[in-house]
DNA sequence: CTGAAAGCGCTAACAT
DNA sequence: ATGTTAGCGCTTTCAG
């Protein structure tokens, strides 16, 4: 099927046109430095052989490979759920790469040993710099990457505190989840209960801590179910509610797709919403302007966290120091009134 | 925030562990014909040193990088809308590169500028093999990888002929759709529309092209409004087929995104489905099973696919010959009754 | 403005 | 079983 087995060198170039490696080299690379005559002499051998520099010969000298890994620490099914988090993400971090003129490779990794594929291959560099999003309990991967010197940058706290710390973008989660609650206390709600995220990730460790710390002023005892931020498991996490305590008038979900299960489940079990049971959400995806009633959530700005997890990669690897975290504000956003 | 900037080479491991850079290699790379007491010496160097190998400087010389790229040329908001065509044919991917432990760098490129960082990254052996998908119009960078000696496979019959051709993997299209038409024929409907998509993608054209080829034996007129395979484009061209032609009683979508788009325009002009107008998917997603009706559709192995697309990749790398075009079946699946 | 030469860090014969 | 040696294909001083 193929017949160029062997694919000609800079060597080749050079000896077709009459010149050295370095002329070549300098050609290929747009050195202005090069006699036009020269400069036309080179192409033409460059088109004539088909000749495509060798990225790998090309990295190992200049240390450089001008692509930027985005990590996922997530199964492909799950990546490509209907949860709007991811999209956002890569929506983010491809425009703002684009502006770079950067490559951005995208890696899932939902297992054990793809993440160690991962691993060798982020340690290997065959990145300029790595990003990660949706990360799980204590990842000592991040850390590792900072300490040999590979640019990294995580959208939310890393879990454990590693040395040297690794910067990271994330949200105000807690001062978000507190403006929610506090609506909800301010609607005159007894009983609020809460649908929290996983409790191996930041998202759903932060929520909930907002939550407790909110009701902890108003003398009000926190009512907790846990999900994974997946639909379903909102629709089953509010069954458990209802089961808890029959009486509950307002639930604060973790994520807005959850709060749509969530939504099913009172449907089903004759609540109204928001008449008997107020709800708000997190996230404020699209989902949640067409939920019914529509959501009152918490809005994050996703596409923003993976622009600035590329800027502040970009700045790290010019050396620059950044600020171990970048905060980004969230606003509630209130669609039905409780 | 990083000490390490000098990183560890081979060499350097060698050096403190008293042996010279071959027995590093070999140990490093799993070699057993190493003494066990010298691998240990080794491995505990590597470790004081935090040695990580460059994989640059070895697929320098290994020209392997033991990765793997999936080219989609649509934008990353593409990508990741509902459309679950690139969910399914990622999944496929990634099943089958998991077993056979290659690193999976999936590469989204929307824009042409994009995509020109796309062909340097792809020719500059930044990968062993490319596979790509949803490609759109005559498309050059297969047939330049091909003929540079990377491995390629493409989803879907490439168009336009190229010197050497690119193995692709695809579905039976015109034959799926063969009998979509046949079955809405047999139920004896008289005037059968379609709903196409994008003439710049071979899905679209072979569904359409199905469409016609089994209408000409019957002797009805064909009646065609084109989409892009997107939900909204399908209710929009169903309302331009309804304007078309008040009397149609049925439609040929080619594509169950757009075939749902296509219902919510026939509900809105007071059409039934079935009774008034019978329409018929192609894809068979997860939504025909939701949709009001459920959707009669043609299932296409979007998975199988991935896997498919993988396992002659696989093959043509290990410089087996493999067939230029591997075809999958298609399969009617009724869930109306027309 | 161009060429010669010295590596980048690693692997793989080939010796020993 | 281990070491020596010769590159892989490219960039980049440094001379000229």
């Amino acid at each position: 099927m193929t017949i160029a087995r062997e694919r000609p060198t800079l060597e080749a170039v050079a000896r077709r046109a009459g010149v050295s490696r370095a002329t070549v080299s300098r050609v290929v690379n747009g050195s202005t430095t090069v006699a036009e005559p020269i400069q036309e002499a080179v192409r033409q051998a460059v088109r004539e052989l088909g000749y495509v520099p060798n990225l790998a010969a090309r990295s190992l000298v200049t240390q450089r490979t001008d692509s930027i890994a985005l990590i996922l620490p997530e199964s492909a099914t799950r990546v490509f759920s209907d949860d709007q988090f991811f999209p956002g993400i890569v929506r983010g971090v491809s425009q703002e790469l684009e502006a770079a003129d950067k490559q951005l490779v995208l890696i899932m990794a939902g297992s054990a040993a793809s993440y160690d594929r991962v691993e060798r291959y982020t340690t290997g560099r065959h990145v300029d710099g790595v990003m990660f999003a949706s990360m799980h309990g204590v990842d000592p991967l991040p850390g590792t990457l900072a300490r040999i010197g590979i640019p990294v940058v995580c959208s939310g706290r890393p879990m454990g505190r590693g040395t040297p710390p690794v910067p990271y973008v994330d949200v105000d989660s807690v001062g978000g989840v507190a403006h929610a609650v506090r609506y909800l206390l301010d609607a005159g709600r007894q009983r609020i209960a809460t649908i929290a995220g996983p409790q191996d990730m930041v998202a759903g460790i932060d929520r909930l801590a907002g939550y407790r710390n909110e009701l902890k002023g108003s003398r009000r005892r926190s009512i907790v179910a846990n999900g994974d931020f997946t639909r379903e498991s909102g629709a089953i996490a509010m069954r458990q509610l209802l089961e808890d305590d029959p009486s509950l008038d307002a639930v604060f979900v973790a994520s807005d797709l959850m709060a749509h299960g969530a939504l099913r489940t009172l449907r089903e079990a004759g609540r109204r919403v928001p008449d008997d049971v107020a709800v708000v959400g997190f996230d404020d995806v699209e989902i949640a302007r067409y939920t019914d009633p529509p959501l009152t959530t918490v809005r994050q700005p996703i596409i923003e966290i993976g622009r600035e997890m590329v800027r502040q990669l970009l700045r790290i690897a010019q050396g620059e120091e950044v600020e171990e975290a970048l905060i980004l504000q969230t606003e509630l956003v209130v669609r039905e009134s409780a």
